[in-house]
DNA sequence: GTACTTGTTGAACG
DNA sequence: TCGTTCAACAAGTA
């Protein structure tokens, strides 16, 4: 379930390995989850820098081609050194797990790079994909997100023009869609609301000038943190207990529904929105 | 067998 | 046409 902070996280840690390298190429065992070209494609092609967009992880090469890689629920791209000392989520993977630095049952995709070090795509449920595209194609892609809410161009006052684009929309609602503001999922939503003193579903509408302020600031304060913290790692990685984000210590109200409130001490309330699990304080949320 | 998990998309509604 | 909600989907775990 990567966020933006797992996301950036990955870049984070890949950025530093792989700059500079050049794909030689590439074993693919589960042919829906890449753009057909990729394998052709990705031949010869350098690394030049790793950027997040949003929750994707986009690798740019040279002749304007652009590798984008979504992890949606499960996904694992993990780097392996030509010693085969391997690098996941941008912490280093532990000797405990030195299986992981071989492909396994959930790798599907693996990415060869000249020099003999690779990268490994793994995922659990299959959810994510490796696309390679254009610079059109990437643009398109793009545009089709909000702004990015670590951007300087995030201000207060952008935040507030967001806000009235979706005046009827549950917050949490408004919070999650992309189109809008992007990297926010359902962890980093429940902690903000929490964080920001507001109910889930409030219509954005009715939101005071100053639990608009207090959101804006919650929103930047826990990505921030929670990078800092290297994400959160809920780690559905099959049963090993890997390397833990440490922000999943952080959390206040997600996957804490029935425990009690560490503000108040009121019991946190669990429930369905939009399909998802949502979990707040009936009593200092308001 | 069933409920549950999330990000994204497309259908359906008013 | 638009905003909003809902269902579906991916595939596996408990």
């Amino acid at each position: 379930m990567p966020e933006l902070p797992e996301v950036q996280t990955v870049v984070n840690g890949l950025t530093k390995k792989i700059s500079g390298k050049v794909f030689s190429d590439a074993k693919i065992s589960v042919k829906k989850m890449v753009s057909t070209n990729l394998k052709k494609d990705i031949k010869n092609k350098k690394v030049k820098r790793v950027i997040r967009r949003a929750k994707m992880i986009v690798i740019e090469l040279t002749q304007d081609k652009y590798l984008v890689v979504h992890l949606k629920m499960t996904g694992q791209l993990i780097f392996v050194d030509i010693k085969g000392k391997a690098f996941g989520g941008g912490h280093p993977i532990e000797s405990k797990e030195i299986e992981f630095t071989k492909p396994n049952k959930y790798t599907h995709v693996i990415l060869n790079f000249k020099d003999g070090s690779r990268l490994l795509y793994n995922d659990v449920r299959k959810f994510g994909w490796l696309k390679l595209m254009s610079k059109e194609e990437y643009n398109i892609l793009s545009n089709r997100h909000g702004i990015e809410p670590l951007a300087k161009e995030f201000t207060l006052s952008r935040f507030k023009e967001i806000l009235k684009k979706r005046p009827n929309s549950k917050i949490k609602q408004f919070l999650l869609n992309q189109e809008l503001i992007v990297g926010l999922g359902n962890i980093y939503v429940d902690e903000s609301l929490f964080k920001a003193k507001i109910k889930p579903f409030r219509r954005v509408y009715t939101l005071k000038g100053n639990e608009t302020d207090r959101l804006y600031k919650a929103i930047k304060l826990k990505l921030f943190t929670a990078i800092k913290f290297g994400g959160t790692s809920v780690n559905t990685f099959v049963s090993i207990s890997g390397e833990r984000g440490k922000f999943v210590n952080k959390l206040k109200v997600y996957g804490r529904g029935g425990m009690k409130c560490l503000r108040c001490k009121n019991e946190l309330t669990k429930i369905k929105m939009g399909g998802r699990g949502t979990v707040y304080c009936t009593k200092c949320q308001k």
